[in-house]
DNA sequence: TCAAAAGTGTTTTATATACACCCATGT
DNA sequence: ACATGGGTGTATATAAAACACTTTTGA
């Protein structure tokens, strides 16, 4: 390998899956619809370019900011990508990330971008430009093994959330029900849910009780060598 | 985002974590000493330039073969590295792959380069050239972790294995004692091992059964839901 | 007083752990 | 006959799963 390699480069961009709940507890994905060629109207995961002075988790995170207007989010990269073909135009390879965020939280401005930005269910995503159904679908099956042993499911949620809520968070992501007194015993027993002793406003049957993630202390045990694990 | 992108881009290399098991079942890993600047004379993790008509993992085995010789390996993508400073040279961006083979069966040539490549027991492990310590950490502690939940430890030990150099394998990498018993109950209750009906050869006691690993079987219980897990 | 979701324990079943001796083979 | 690792079973402890009713609140 020469000390200087003058040989072409491959493109390099940074692809970002946003997934969001909305408000009625539903799991929802960001796409934005390409205003240019190729692939020209169809949906696809938000990204870019990444620039010589970014990093790629940098690069990510601008780049969710321009196309969508999304900010502070949990990030986390999920795969590269480097197929030949994937972009007609170039050789271009992307480092796939997916972020997590709480709609009710997250106000989503209108995109810089002419180019529109939506949420879609599960469901009913489109069919993707590029590679991106592939992306899409490494993407769903990370979210959902991985919400099993990492306790990233909470920053789905507002940071006051109930046992209800998180319990159908559990169930839309895994896409089975669960118990909800083994589920309860199980999420308690680790002892890592702050009891706030507030209760959720404006329903017409009884609060629930309000809990917050105790991050602090999640770092703490996992450090010890605690697995969560639901 | 312009149709053509006529900005500057990181260069882009793999690199590969090669683990392999040598003869006395200790888990090494294969680096090469640097024969260039920067960081001449410093061991590093083979690898190189992805050129522009090659996918990543093509690029990996590729760099596989020219710098160690070793060919026919399971591999499976790690993570990408893009600090801005990980290559005082130029801005690299590196997609690190890590790499499983069976040193008694793989016999490793002498390598092209001119540079030296050797086996280091993961405890002797000198320090790296540019951010190879991180990636390195980031290799070990995936390895251990992937093992218990994917049946990656058969691709260290040859095709026909004793159930004491599987266990022995085990302990090795998540680096604790296991019971012999709980542990041939466990393995042998997934029914994932054929049992060949040969013996090991050239042990001065009672020679082990050998088995192999059902791969078919495996793949086939995995889409049903089925979990490997030791 | 009704509707709607919150909250709560016990029994059964399955899985994990702890533990020690005899067996087969080559030298 | 001895040294070396191979091979085996049971009892106990822990964790997971199954299961239904009472409580609280607002409309």
């Amino acid at each position: 390998m020469p000390y200087t390699y003058e040989y072409p480069r491959p493109a390099l961009t940074v692809d970002c899956i946003v997934f969001g709940l909305d408000a009625q507890q539903e799991l929802k994905v960001m796409l934005i619809q390409r205003d240019i060629p190729p692939f020209q109207g169809q949906w696809a995961i938000p990204g870019g370019f990444v620039r010589i002075e970014e990093t790629l988790e940098a690069a990510a995170l601008r780049e969710l900011q321009e196309e969508t207007g999304i900010h502070d989010v949990f990030l986390e990269q999920l795969y590269s990508f480097g197929e030949l073909e994937r972009d007609p135009r170039d050789r271009t390879v992307t480092v796939a990330y997916f972020a997590l965020i709480n709609l009710a939280e997250q106000e989503i401005k209108a995109t810089n971008d002419a180019r529109e930005a939506n949420w879609f269910a599960l469901s009913e995503i489109p069919q993707l430009a590029f590679d991106h159904d592939k992306i899409m679908q490494t993407a769903i099956a990370r979210l959902r093994s991985k919400i099993r042993y990492e306790p990233i499911g909470f920053e789905l949620l507002p940071t006051k959330f109930t046992l209800s809520q998180l319990q159908k968070l559990y169930e839309t992501v895994l896409d089975r029900k669960l118990d909800k007194r083994n589920f309860r015993k199980k999420i308690l027993s680790m002892d890592l849910l702050i009891d706030i002793d507030e209760v959720e406003q404006g329903v017409s049957h009884r609060a629930a009780k309000l809990y917050q993630f105790d991050e602090t202390k999640y770092l703490q045990l996992k450090q010890n060598g605690f697995n969560f694990e639901i």
